[in-house]
DNA sequence: CGGAATCAACCGTCTGGACGGTTTGTCGAT
DNA sequence: ATCGACAAACCGTCCAGACGGTTGATTCCG
């Protein structure tokens, strides 16, 4: 229970500086207001982040975590054969809530971390070439695996900088654009000589295929 | 003449603020340093620029202005017919060491904005739905122009956050995967039915075809 | 059992520094 | 002499982090 407790705590204080980001900005991202937010002083925040760093690296690592997490499970349920990866990250964007929260999360501890010192970055950078790694493997042509999880991330792009509106129409449209180029699952004939997954690795990092 | 060094002295200070935000990140863009950077005192900065809003205003227009260009640009060394649009912004993909100081550009203005007011990011959403508009009247199946688009801000945004190296190969790959989809510009049979440029549109904004 | 000791969680205050913006003054060109 | 282009000093604010408590629960000890 004890252990509960303190995990319940740092998420808590981790959904108050992300509340804090998406109500008042990034520029107003303060140990005070992340700590007014989550119900408690500043000096009790600070005895729990020793500084602002470290809370905004708590930030991240949990995003990450979660995005990686997120991930290998759409892997799991996707079906076998080429394209697994790719079909599976295409996948979140037939389900528009779960993705614009999952846009949320992110653009939260990616931008505090842009602001406040760029090296924090570092665990997000960790579980997309996790991804990528995956995506080489893939079984499809060179690159498209990398153009779709682009594509994607551009409209994650979108969205967070509210450079186009994204909703569910567009999200469809470009879902639909993508498919073809990944397969079904079923391995169809046509599709280009895919790459087969050359050998020599096994696990090379940790939680990568469980 | 007057007007020239006025001009040049504008582009100096906005020249000397993505400086520092290159060398120094977005967290120490302050007056002082850009002052420093161009060689003025901040009292000085602040003559041209009454405030941190406005020289960012002007970062982040000068940076739309300079995309919105080369956009046109590109767009009229296209060849005709259809997906000329998606494949004038595809073709900025040959040319990385021109992508790679737009990105940069791009990334000092709008990760500026973000942090000090996300309002400002304004200008470069107008270019956005500029250049979107041209995308879905540009003769290509619903949806292809966005992906292209989609996928090459997703590139974009790895080489800015350094979520991912960008090399060139990588611009390769990605743009070998798209190139199919929006033809070569000598209109191929076997394309979907390209939609029609509905018509009701007669340079709906300033500057879009000249 | 009961009180002393311990310890983590947390609070309120303080401070040093940085930053945006203002004011006042200087200088050269017109 | 007037005006625009600066410079320098300054002000008010804000924030990260330090510090010294206080509380409340747990454990230790007699």
């Amino acid at each position: 229970m004890h252990q509960g407790t303190i995990i319940a705590l740092r998420d808590r204080v981790l959904d108050a500086a992300e509340a804090v980001v998406v109500r008042q900005g990034i520029a107003n991202l303060t140990l005070e207001a992340v700590a007014a937010d989550a119900g408690m002083s500043k000096g009790g925040l600070l005895h729990h982040f020793p500084s602002k760093d470290k809370l905004i690296e708590a930030m991240v690592t949990r995003c990450a975590d979660h995005w990686r997490q997120h991930a290998d499970e759409a892997y799991r349920q996707s079906p076998e054969g080429p394209g697994r990866m790719a079909r599976a990250l295409l996948s979140h964007l037939e389900d528009p809530e779960s993705w614009t929260e999952q846009c949320q999360r992110g653009s939260c501890a990616v931008f505090a971390a842009l602001a406040q010192n760029p090296a924090l970055i570092q665990p997000m950078r960790a579980v997309y070439s996790e991804i990528r790694e995956r995506l080489t493997r893939d079984g499809l042509p060179e690159g498209v695996g990398e153009t779709v999880i682009a594509a994607m991330d551009g409209l994650w792009l979108y969205r967070v900088l509210g450079l186009t509106t994204v909703d569910r129409s567009l999200m469809e449209l470009v879902r639909k654009v993508l498919q073809p180029l990944v397969g079904t699952g079923t391995p169809a004939r046509g599709t280009n000589e895919p790459r087969a997954a050359r050998g020599t690795h096994e696990s090379k990092k940790k939680g990568i295929e469980q």
